[in-house]
DNA sequence: AGGTTCGAGTTTTTT
DNA sequence: ACTCGAACCT
């Protein structure tokens, strides 16, 4: 597969094989390189540069990821690197499979397979499950999301006898994860705590890191701070690491935290070859304690470092880059970069004002329809952004009533499908016995006569004698609270664990030897002994709220998916040329790590043919040629929570100039009068933003008289547009019942309406829909 | 034991 | 408006 972008084929010429001439160590300039060809003089500096330091500021849509894929290539098919010395860390899954993609196409099959191309948290769980016996970590330990943190919260709250009230897990999660971030452990933080709330955080981080090791669990940040840890700890470890990952790049630098600042440094300070790539501009993850300063203060770290500024853009119309470089010149905290294009100039960016929501919705698909239908815009070239996931909803609504194909970047909904979380639990106590937070999730669903009280009881002798919860299930007797029907219950889903943990080659005791058609077995097969047995499927099947039996289908989705996981782990496997066939165990393993770690883009689809919805955070790294982004409102963006911090503002600002910068050709800013919030409708204020926005490079549109929510649709369709514009040719006088008097100044027919630019003596300059503007010739 | 109803909290963004 | 948990009912 070749990138359509990529105007050249790759290069026939390579590859080098890896056993070819010796390693040269500098390119000869003057002869044509198909890797360098086509390059721009700062982006081949940056692509040939070899050891030492490198910084590439790369504004949007500067090529960066064609200059990281092309460095990793001339790296191995130039210099000689041998590819399994090139580390290449990018910010979701996704991107580090096109980045891998991408760089393979341009090196020998076997080169590309042999480059190391991953997240932060992806490297960081290899690296915990490699050298878990150092750190004395369970193999089998499990990553906790969100929601799992947020029950081993509520269950420290609990044992702590603290009122959830005062102390909001979602809250107190937050500084905890921050603290983590920091590398402040439990302990640290006890220290610094002054104040009443902090001291009772001190309790509870303590307590919920207790009960994390306790499950065998570990959250996302401890991803990071055990690697830290192992590092520290290990120095022979981390020197093994910095021998064979002589390169480093890191993508999105503005992005990372001072856990990963930490990881990234410890890896690359023996060879000091440490290539960073990012735009402090596009910096918007402040709030789960990513460091700007991390990019910011690179050659304060590297004094050496080689910086190179990417900063002509291949991507935008001269407006819309004009406009974003006017927004983001409000922020303080940067590094300026002049940004330019030889792109046309292009239409201007319209900023459209509807009345709600619905409304707002129904414009940005008339408008959608209008460019697929009368330019051949394609629906996969298409997308809409939006500060917070409900305003996703109506967007939903309305394209689906439109009859329009469309998808929305939620990558982690299905898994956190209440059907789903459960068979997924089950996985993890098949491997994590340990694990109590998914334990207690499953042991009673379906339901198998094991109540709230055995449950209670259960807790309660765990904590009082410190054993863990799931040792009960082997010996229901010592529970005496409770009676003999509910110990001989638990006893039997005991039994049930330990039959499903024999077959997945989890043994109790680890002398087990699996047996040979054990082995065998598929982990597709085994998902689905576990869902027929456990009763989930029943459940489903016999579930009256669900009668299409969705929840069914999702289930039936979870085994394809593990069958696909198994086809692609198989022949990774076989492709390392690693002479290893991964038992059931290994597989089920990685699976669930997978299923951990996925991302919300992970499952966008470019070539769906589908207008895409996501947030402003998930288009980081993507471009339409046709964007709106909608709920531009003061309260929505910025949001109301960072109005009080100028740093939240200026990151709030910063998330406006990525959205803004991911279109291409055409761009919508949508604002609504009215939004309905919690099922109240209220009054909004147009954003901030489009007060720093060029007014050049801005066409007002009111669309407060349209009828897009259908009812007139029918009377336009009969009018005839261009009879109409007829009627207004430019420069005719014309009063509107709310802007007043003012004089056309073009006017032109477009599918079912006709729009106007008029000039208004006072309200400025707008653009109006003939046929709904209800306007008045004068004479 | 299991289902139902009622009230509270919810919405910032995510690996 | 909608989801989740706790109390309450069968």
């Amino acid at each position: 597969m070749i990138d359509p972008q990529t105007s050249h084929p790759p290069a026939p010429t390579e590859p080098t094989p890896l056993t070819g001439p010796t390693p040269r160590r500098s390119t000869r300039p003057g002869r044509a390189d198909p890797l360098l060809d086509d390059l721009t003089t700062p982006q081949r500096q940056a692509v040939t540069h070899v050891d030492g330091p490198l910084l590439v500021l790369a504004g949007p849509g500067s090529g960066k990821t064609r200059v990281i894929t092309r460095r990793v290539a001339h790296l191995v098919t130039r210099v000689g690197i041998p590819p399994w010395q090139v580390l290449a860390i990018t910010f979701t899954n996704k991107a580090a499979g096109e980045m891998h993609q991408r760089t393979a196409e341009l090196v020998s099959e076997r080169q590309g397979r042999a480059l190391s191309v991953c997240t932060f948290h992806s490297l960081c769980a290899r690296l915990l499950r490699q050298y878990a016996d150092r750190l004395g970590l369970p193999p089998g330990y499990s990553i906790y999301d969100t929601a799992d943190q947020k029950r081993a919260i509520k269950q420290a709250l609990s044992d702590l006898e603290i009122n959830t009230k005062n102390f909001p897990p979602g809250g107190v999660l937050s500084s905890i994860s921050n603290s983590k971030n920091e590398l402040i452990d439990a302990a640290a933080y006890q220290e610094l705590a002054g104040d009443f709330y902090s001291r009772t955080v001190a309790k509870i981080y303590a307590k919920y890191t207790q009960i994390l090791t306790r499950n065998h669990a570990l959250d996302f940040d401890d991803l990071l701070l055990k690697v830290v840890q192992l590092f520290r700890e290990h120095p022979d470890v981390l020197k093994q690491l910095q021998d064979r990952y002589q390169y480093v790049m890191i993508d999105e630098y503005q992005d990372t935290n001072h856990a990963q600042f930490m990881i990234a440094n410890a890896l690359a300070n023996r060879h000091k070859n440490f290539c960073a790539t990012g735009d402090p501009d596009q910096s918007i993850y402040g709030w789960r304690g990513a460091n700007i300063k991390n990019i910011l203060d690179f050659e304060a770290h590297y004094p050496n470092a080689t910086v190179v500024r990417l900063e002509q853009n291949y991507r935008s119309t001269k407006r819309i880059l004009a406009l974003a470089d006017n927004l983001i010149r409000n922020n303080s905290r940067r590094k300026h970069k002049d940004l330019w294009t030889d792109n046309p100039q292009g239409d201007r960016v319209q900023a459209v004002t509807t009345r709600d929501e619905r409304h707002e919705a129904n414009w940005v698909v008339d408008e959608f329809r209008r460019l697929h239908d009368q330019r051949g815009t394609a629906w996969g070239r298409m997308a809409v952004f939006y500060r917070i996931n409900s305003l996703s909803r109506v967007m939903e609504d309305a394209l689906r009533d439109a009859g329009i194909p469309y998808q929305i970047a939620r990558g982690t909904a299905f898994y956190e499908r209440a059907e789903i979380k459960n068979a997924v639990a089950y996985l993890r106590c098949v491997v994590n016995p340990a694990d109590e937070v998914s334990l207690l999730r499953i042991i009673n669903t379906p339901t198998r006569g094991i109540s709230d009280k055995t449950i209670k009881a259960m807790r309660a002798y765990s904590v009082a004698n410190n054993v863990p919860i799931d040792s009960l299930l082997g010996d229901p007797l010592k529970l005496t609270a409770i009676n003999s029907r509910a110990q001989t219950a638990l006893a039997k889903f005991g039994k049930r664990m330990d039959t499903w943990r024999h077959a997945a080659g989890f043994g109790e005791d680890e002398t087990v030897v699996v047996d040979e058609p054990v082995a065998a077995m598929s982990l597709r097969g085994f998902v689905e002994d576990l869902l027929r047995q456990s009763g989930l499927e029943d459940a489903c099947r016999n579930d009256k709220s669900d009668p299409d039996h969705e929840r069914l289908a999702n289930l039936g989705e979870l085994v394809s998916s593990a069958q696909q996981f198994e086809h692609d782990f198989e022949l990774e496997l076989e492709l390392d040329g690693t002479d290893h066939t991964p038992s059931l165990s290994e597989k089920l393993l990685a699976f669930l790590e997978r299923i951990s770690l996925v991302s919300d883009v992970d499952a966008v689809d470019p070539d769906q043919g589908a207008v895409t919805l996501m947030t402003l955070h998930a288009a980081k790294g993507l471009e339409y040629p046709v964007v709106a982004m909608i709920g531009v409102e003061d309260g929505l963006l910025p949001h109301e929570r960072a109005n009080a911090d100028k740093h939240e503002l200026e990151e709030e600002r910063r998330l406006c100039f990525v959205g803004v910068t991911r279109a291409m050709r055409k761009l919508y800013l949508t604002h609504a009068r009215y939004r309905t919030v919690f099922g109240q409708s209220n009054a909004t204020i147009p954003s901030r933003f489009f007060q720093e926005m060029p007014q050049d490079c801005l066409e007002e549109i009111d669309a407060l008289d349209d009828d897009t929510d259908g009812l007139a649709d029918s009377l336009s369709q009969r009018s005839l547009p261009g009879r109409e514009a007829a009627l207004y040719p430019p420069g005719t006088l014309v009063r509107h019942p709310q802007f007043g008097l003012g004089r056309v100044i073009e006017i032109h027919p477009t599918g079912s309406h006709t729009r106007a630019r008029i000039a208004f003596n006072t309200a400025g300059t707008k653009t109006l829909i003939l046929q709904y503007a209800r306007l008045e010739r004068i004479e």
